[in-house]
Order: structure tokens, then C-alpha cells, then sequence
DNA sequence: AATGAATGAGTTTTCATTCAT
DNA sequence: TATGAATGAAAACTCATTCAT
């Protein structure tokens, strides 16, 4: 029984993955269900078994997935180290699930952010954004940020310039090595650090 | 003739701008040619007579769009302002798009990610691109910013920053009032200004 | 499964079958895809399940009539029997056809003008032209025919003369009754044995 | 006034040879009307100014040519020569009409003849198709060509043959310089020669 | 669980033709 | 004469989804 239980996941999982790759691919727009089902190597009948529509395979990814950022971010508050560390190691979590995945970053980079219905359903992303509001919000308190920074709007700023970062990697329009991941992030960490910082020039 | 030219002009942005309002009100996939058309009181037929298909109308919005936005911003570079000073002012054409055409920043922001190559097509995104690469490479030869900053990279920084306040607006997520759009233009050019600064703190 | 197979293979000859039947009906131009599946009793989805598009309708009965009728001379060719005779068989076959399924007749004489390429890009029509420049050439070898004589020369008057017959009978101009039919076999093998031969007058 | 019916005319000639280019380089169906237009370097109405309808254009490109082949075989029946020489003639000047004009045999090869329309609306194919008939009847008198002949299925192989190496030339699928068409000519002429000839082998 | 044949609503797109200028 | 903007009927085509096997 549990072999049949992890098999069907091992089928699901399969599946999943397969959509990942294909809406990296093409865009969830262009990416017909049996685009999904002929990289996944099934018939395309199978995606209606498993997720039931061309949407839900969407949104399951998402959800499956952002949640895992999610949880790192919120270790990150937990070690309770100055606000611009945290900042630094929230842009290291994002940038590097770059190179663990770059399929599926491309995907919540590209589609999820801007899909108003999933934007609305999932609050997982509200979770996120307010994790790095909170961050901020602490970093004014102890004295590492400007007073009057808005923090939601710096918030905003931060998930932009990594998202734009991300989007760059994606697009092959930055370069992308192990070195230039690790350049990123420290760029990010010292503009942010700096840019937002209580005493500046 | 110039008479003739003209109204062939003026029909042409007609749609144009029927087509923004379309698109800003059901999103480019939920819209039809016809709604298109209804919006601008015309025949389907016409729009495919000037645009040829529904997926050309999107592109010249977007070039078109773009092409007014290089511009503004090849005439900040032109007056030789500090580069500090410079990237405020973009940052004031940018945000201020919001302000003088929500439905248009809308579409720009829902759609970017339609389709993947559509950013690359568009000469005049990359040419924005490079002109704010530009800045910042002059930048750091005033010694405006730190010399050892990666341009390029922080020229995505900004561009992130940007767009994603932009999309804050377009959902809802950021308040934008007259004040707000004037404060996240002061919040951009201070955090790059120290933050891609020279001397932090 | 083989069960299957046959199956889907019935469908896709019932809806080719169908196609002949409208477009010789109706003409490609006229014949709407819902024809063809009306014609065949299924939705018109089923026709581009199968076949992509109306344009491969009608390119499938080109390329798999060319082919039978290939098989066909080809089989008269490996009779090794003199050339005159094998031309009198080849004449026999392409003329029969059109006692055998006059609609597919129809619809190829008709509509071979329709693409210009057509013909070229279908190799089976260009493989049974040289099967006839073989059998020319054969006759050449073994003393039937004039040896200054331009095989494909002689193969494109032959070829001429038989759709030019066909054409007659799709055209109603000229009588096609089955003696007619034997007739007009007769004349082509006929002539074409003394106008071809080696020892005229 | 002369030269204002003149510059019409001109016009006029204008657009029909556009046409003929244009329907020899896409065939009829798939030529638009602006393609007519475009080749002529004219706006679109006008062909409609002139011709009232795509298929007029057609139909005027026809009748306006045929007639010149037609008046020319009917030339060569006057001339009371032997039967073989006749054909020999007509096949001289069917066939070298294509260095003439080949845009325009194409044309008339490909469309007209197997366009039921014009097949029925216009008399003068019927009329090349009877003179050819005639030629064949009075070998026959003449002793020039088997008596049991069937004069009608001749023609259409003359026809036929003649047609077809046309069409070979426009396809670019047989030699055109000028010694292959005087190649052509003459392997019509003895072929039918002998092949409809009295005393064969 | 797995397949892919079958459906058809809903679009996009074509293009001959009209007609105001 | 000449233009090409404007029309819209008519058709091709897409593709998510259902369902019998």
C-alpha cells in the first residue's frame, strides 16, 4: 500500500516537474496541457487525472514550491542577526535556488508574480513580501536603517532588483556562473545595506 | 495630404489606445480583436489592417511605449547632470507613466511576461537598458558611485526596483497617490544613490 | 491493441474518404472543412485531430494515391515484360482509376494546380514520373524505342496524354463508358508503341 | 482624345500583365488582389476600377491570349498541308509561346484549362481543341493517319503531351533553352507522326 | 491508473468588395 | 482616374476538457 501510495506521488511528482519545465519553456500562456503531458512522457488525459486542470498545475507549483522560500526566509528572521545580514541571506536563498532550479525560478519569476488570480488565492506570496517588510521594519528599529524609510515600498524595491536579477539569469542577458551568483548576492547586500542605511555619505 | 497621413495616424492610435484600454481591462488573453475593435468604434477588419494581428497590436504598444520612454531618458543623459541626479529623473519618467497612464503601466506590467522572447524582440527595452547602464558607468567615472560596482548589474538593481513598484500600483499592493508616486521617486534615487554610493557610510 | 490501431486507422480513411468525396463535390476552394466532417459523420475537431489542417487533407489523398499508383507501376516494371507492354499496363492502371473512383480522379486532376509546389513536394509523384523514364529508357536498351530518344521528353508526353484523358473524362468531354475506357488504353498504348518505336514507317 | 483612351489602355495592359505575373508566381487561388496591385504598382482599387472582379482579370487574360494561339493554329489549317506537318506546326507555336511569354503559358496551362468556369464560359478552348480535332480528321482523309483513329481522343493526347511539356518548363523540371524547345518540337511532331501514323512498324 | 479519440465553443484571421474622398 | 480606408461575411483553427475503453 505505502508502495502504491508513493508511486502515485512518484507519477504526480513527475508530472509536476515535467509542467515546470514546459511553462519555463514556452510561458504558461503558449503551454498547451499536452505540451506538459509530452515532457512528461504520458498521455495528456493523465494531467486531468492528477490536477484536475491546465490551471491547478500552475498553481500546485507554486504552492509547493514558494512555500519551501518561504520557510527559509522565516529561518532567516528566527536567527535574530542584524537586518542587513538577514537582507544579505534572503537575497542568498532566492539567488541560489537559481542554480538548484533554474526551470522553476523562471517560472514563479515570470508567471506568478503578475498572475492576478493566483496573486489573489495565494497568500503564501503576501507571506513572503511581509517577511521582508517585518525585516526592514526591524532593521529602522535598531538603528541600521533610515528612520523614515517606507518600509513596504523598500520592501518592494528589494524583491524587485532580485526578481529583475533573476529575470536577467533567465533571459541570458547577465551572466550566470557560480561567481557571478555569489556577486549578486553581495551586490544586493551592500547596495541594500548602504541604499538604505541609517548614515550614509 | 498631410491631412490624409494625419487622420491615417490618428485612427491608427485610436486603436491604439482602444486597444490599451481593452487589454488594461481583461488582460491581452481574455480579449478579444472584436473588443478591440468595439472600443474604438470601428470594424475588427480595420485593426488587422493596421496591425495585421492581435499579438502586433501588443508589440507596438510596447515599442511604442518604450520608444517614448528612451527618448526621455536619452534627454536626461544629454544634460549632463551628476549621475545621481540622473537616475532620479528617470526614476521620475518611470513612475510618473503611472500617474499620466495607469492603464497603459498596466498592460506593460501584466504582459511583459507573455512571451519570453517579446523582451528581447523589443529593441527599444534594451536600448532603456543600456542608456541606464550608461549612467551608471558614467557614474563611477565622476565618482559618483563605487568604482568597483558592476554596471550592469546595477542597472537591473534599478530597473527591478522600478518595475516593481509599478507593479505594487497595478495591484494594488502600494498606495499611489500624487504623494506616494512623488515619495517612491525620492525613496529610488536615494536608496541607488547611497547605495551604489561611493563613500557609505 | 492492434484492435486499436486498426481503429484509429478506419477513422482517419473514413474522414479521407469523406474529404475526396466533398472536395470532388464541391471543389477544395468551396469545400469548407465542416464538409468533410459532415461528410464523414464526426466533429470537424476530429479532422485536425488527424490531419492538422484542410491543406493536408487534401495533400494526404495526393501523396497516398501517388503511392498506391507507384506500388502499382513498380510492380509492372519488375514483370520485366517488353517496354511497349509495361507503357499499355501503366496506361491500363492510371486509366482504370478512373473508372474505380472517379471522385479521387477528380479531385487530382482538379486540384493539382492548386499549390504549385504541390507537385514537387510530393516525391511520389516525381518517383512514378521516373518509374515511366525507366521503363522508356529500358525500352530503349532492349531496341523498342528510338535510341535518340529523350526519355523524360517521352516520358512527359506520356504522362501528358493520360491526365489529358482523365481531364477529358472529369470534364464530361469526353465519353467514359467502359468501353471508352478500354478504347482510350488501346490508343495510348498504341500510339505511343509506333511513335515511340525504333522502326516507324 | 486618342491618347486618353491610349493612356487607359496602357493602364489597363498595365495591370493584366501584373496579373499574369502575379498569378504565374502564386497561382490564381492563392494570389490576393493586392498582390495584383502591388506587382502593378497601383492601389488595389483600381483592378476593380478596370476589371470589376478578381476572377474578370482572370477570365480577360484568357480570352484576350487564347485568341491570339487560336487565330494562329487556324492559320496553320489554312495552309492545307499534310496533316503531320499541321501538327508539327501547332506544337511549333504552342510551344514556343513559352519563350515569349512563359509567365503567361503558365498561367494558361495551370489555371485554365482545369477551371470549370471558364471551361464552360469561354468557347475559344473548345475551339483550339476542334481545330486540332479537324487537323486529325483530314489525316485521316488523307491517308496521313490510321482510319480507325479515334480523332477526338488524339487531340486530347496531342493536347496532352504538348500541355504537360509546358508545364515541365514551368515547374523547372525539364530543359528550356531554345534547342531544348526545338528538341521538344520536333519529338511531338514525330512522335504523333508515327504513333497516329497509317503505316506503322 | 492510463490512454488518446472525440468534441465544439470560441477565437483569430482572410480578403474580396465597397465607397468616400 | 485613382486611392486605400473600411467593412464583415465566411472560414480556418486552437485547445481545454470529457469520457469510453
Amino acid at each position: 500500500m505505502p508502495d502504491r501510495v508513493a508511486a502515485v506521488e512518484d507519477k504526480r511528482a513527475l508530472i509536476r516537474g515535467a509542467a515546470v519545465r514546459a511553462f519555463a519553456k514556452k510561458g504558461y500562456h503558449a503551454c498547451r496541457v499536452s505540451d506538459i503531458a509530452e515532457e512528461a512522457g504520458v498521455a495528456y488525459g493523465l494531467v486531468y487525472h492528477y490536477f484536475g486542470s491546465k490551471e491547478a498545475v500552475l498553481e500546485t507549483v507554486f504552492r509547493e514550491t514558494w512555500q519551501l522560500m518561504l520557510n527559509a526566509i522565516q529561518a532567516v528572521e528566527e536567527l535574530g542577526e542584524p537586518a542587513p545580514e538577514q537582507i544579505r541571506k534572503v537575497a542568498a536563498i532566492v539567488l541560489r535556488t537559481w542554480r538548484d532550479d533554474p526551470d522553476l525560478v523562471r517560472v514563479l519569476v515570470r508567471e506568478v508574480t503578475r498572475s492576478p488570480q493566483l496573486q489573489n488565492e495565494i497568500g503564501e506570496i503576501v507571506l513572503a513580501f511581509q517577511a521582508l517588510e517585518r525585516i526592514i521594519e526591524r532593521g529602522k528599529a535598531e538603528g541600521s536603517f533610515r528612520a523614515d524609510l517606507d518600509s513596504r515600498l523598500a520592501a518592494t524595491m528589494v524583491y524587485g532588483a532580485l526578481e529583475e536579477i533573476l529575470t536577467g539569469w533567465v533571459m541570458g542577458q547577465l551572466p550566470d556562473s557560480d561567481e557571478d551568483v555569489k556577486a549578486a548576492e553581495r551586490a544586493v547586500a551592500a547596495t541594500f545595506a548602504h541604499g538604505l542605511g541609517s548614515v550614509p555619505g
